[in-house]
Formats: C-alpha cells, sequence, structure tokens
DNA sequence: TAAACTGTATTAAGACTATTAATACAGTTA
DNA sequence: TAACTGTATTAATAGTCTTAATACAGTTTA
C-alpha cells in the first residue's frame, strides 16, 4: 500500500503522507476508510511508529483524515478533498499551458502531446476509479 | 539580483540555484554575462562564500554556467538553456498529464483545456523573449 | 612587480532536522 | 483482562546545511 523510497530527499514522513495523498486523489482509500494503525504501518514498513505518527498529524493538520484515540484513523471527506485537488490540477495545468505558449508551443502542439499520451495510457496498470 | 528566504525549508545554495535558473530563463542573465563573484554575492547576502560556491558548482554541473579560475563564472549557452526548460517543461507537461487521468480526464479532456484557452492568449499581456 | 581580485579546496565546528528507541498514558474492543 | 488503538515525552544518533578560517592557484590592474 505504502512504499518508501530511501534515495528521496524528502524526510520519510512527507513521502507517507504523499503516497496517501494520492490514494486518497485516485479513491483506492475511500471516505471513512480505516487507515492502517500506526504500529502496524510502522512494522510494514519497518521504521519506527513515530514516523508514521508524524505523517498522521501532518495528514490530520491537513484535514485528509481524522483519528479517534482508542479506534483508529480514518479517511475524511475525500470526495470535497478530490474537488480540491482538481482544482489545484487546473491551475496547475493553465500554468504550464501558458507558459508552453511562451515557448513558442501551439495549442495544437500540447494538444498532440496529451493525444500521444493515449498510446502510454496502457503501459501505467493501475486503476482509477 | 538575488534574495533569500529564510522561511523556506529549502537550503540556501538551492534558492540560490534557482533564482540563477530563473534569471537565465527570462534573459535577464544573458550567455557569456559574468556572474557576481562567489566573496561579493556572499557579502551582499551576508553569508559565507562557502554556500555560494556550492550553488555554482550546481550551477556548473546542470550545465547552466561556466567557471574560469581567477577571471570568474560565466552563463553559458544560452541555446542550451532553452533547451534545457523546454525539457523541463516536457517533464512536468506530461507528469500533469499523467496526473490528469488519473483525475478521471480523458486525453480529449484535456487537449479541449489547452484549445479554449487560445481565447484567453490575449488576456495574459506579459512579455516574452 | 605587487596588490587585489577571481575560482577552488580543505578542515573543523555548530545548528538543525529526521529518525530511532524506549517508555508511558488513555481510550476501545474482543 | 488482554490486546489493540492514538498520543506524548525524552534521549540518543545520524545526516545535512551552514559557518569560519584558511590556503592555493590563476588573472587583472595599478
Amino acid at each position: 500500500m505504502i512504499t518508501l523510497d530511501y534515495r528521496d530527499r524528502r524526510p520519510l514522513y512527507e513521502q507517507v503522507v504523499e503516497r496517501f495523498r494520492e490514494l486518497m486523489f485516485q479513491g483506492i482509500l475511500k471516505e471513512n476508510e480505516k487507515m492502517p494503525s500506526v504500529r502496524s504501518l510502522a512494522m510494514e514498513l519497518s521504521i519506527t511508529p513515530n514516523t508514521i505518527q508524524r505523517a498522521y498529524v501532518e495528514l490530520e493538520r491537513m484535514g485528509m483524515i481524522y483519528s479517534v484515540k482508542g479506534k483508529g484513523s480514518f479517511v475524511a471527506d475525500s470526495g470535497r478533498l478530490r474537488s480540491q485537488r482538481m482544482k489545484e490540477w487546473e491551475a496547475d495545468f493553465r500554468r504550464l499551458a501558458e507558459e508552453g505558449l511562451k515557448l513558442g508551443l501551439s495549442p495544437e502542439d500540447m494538444a498532440d502531446r496529451i493525444r500521444r499520451m493515449k498510446t502510454m495510457e496502457e503501459k501505467g496498470g493501475e486503476d482509477h476509479d
């Protein structure tokens, strides 16, 4: 479910945060679904529970999960997060497309690039709802 | 010419690298133009020459500048910088498009967005090289 | 030539962060 | 009660960033 990259310059807890964000954005983790416990995930990744705890604190601060003492941590309103992420994507995409114009690419050039990606879709074998 | 942000989590030398990259991409620093000397820039920013040196080593490793002992450091071939920027743009664009796929957008959805941008071209009134 | 500049290299120390380890407390569940 | 959950704290370790203080080598300039 979660993997770590020790070559990555970013801290482990940040990688954990990002991976869970992806899982939520992709709908693989759904609303109110139970997160792995701090200790079990720590054991699975062969790191200390402290690091997972820190990641969960961050995820909770971002409103991605909510935690209940004694019960566990759970995925927050994923639909809202999804639309939020979509908005971010729109902004990023627009900014990048405008940058592309400055670099001399025509809108058709860029559209072509995306169309050509269709053939690569089969390569990445992840299911997305 | 260069400013530092001490709230930024990234190391100072990395901020210096990024700022110079921007100045070069925007054409504010032109080919063969002299970079500030390691010591003068360090003094201007109130940090040690070591940190600037590290930034310059990195910029040289990236092919953005070249250094000559006793003479100084200079902006490298701007054509190369441009192709570098294009390569980065390609990578960013592809990454973002793939993310769009994960968010459930079809390639045609994204291509449409770009086509629709053609009408907004007049709005962004920034001059570009 | 001498002084003042340039890049480059090295070594040591301090500060900061990430991570680990070892506990402990509190609440829930079987 | 036992075994699970989140949460908190303290101490030690490791790694990176930054600083400081030099030193050497090449270029420019007065």
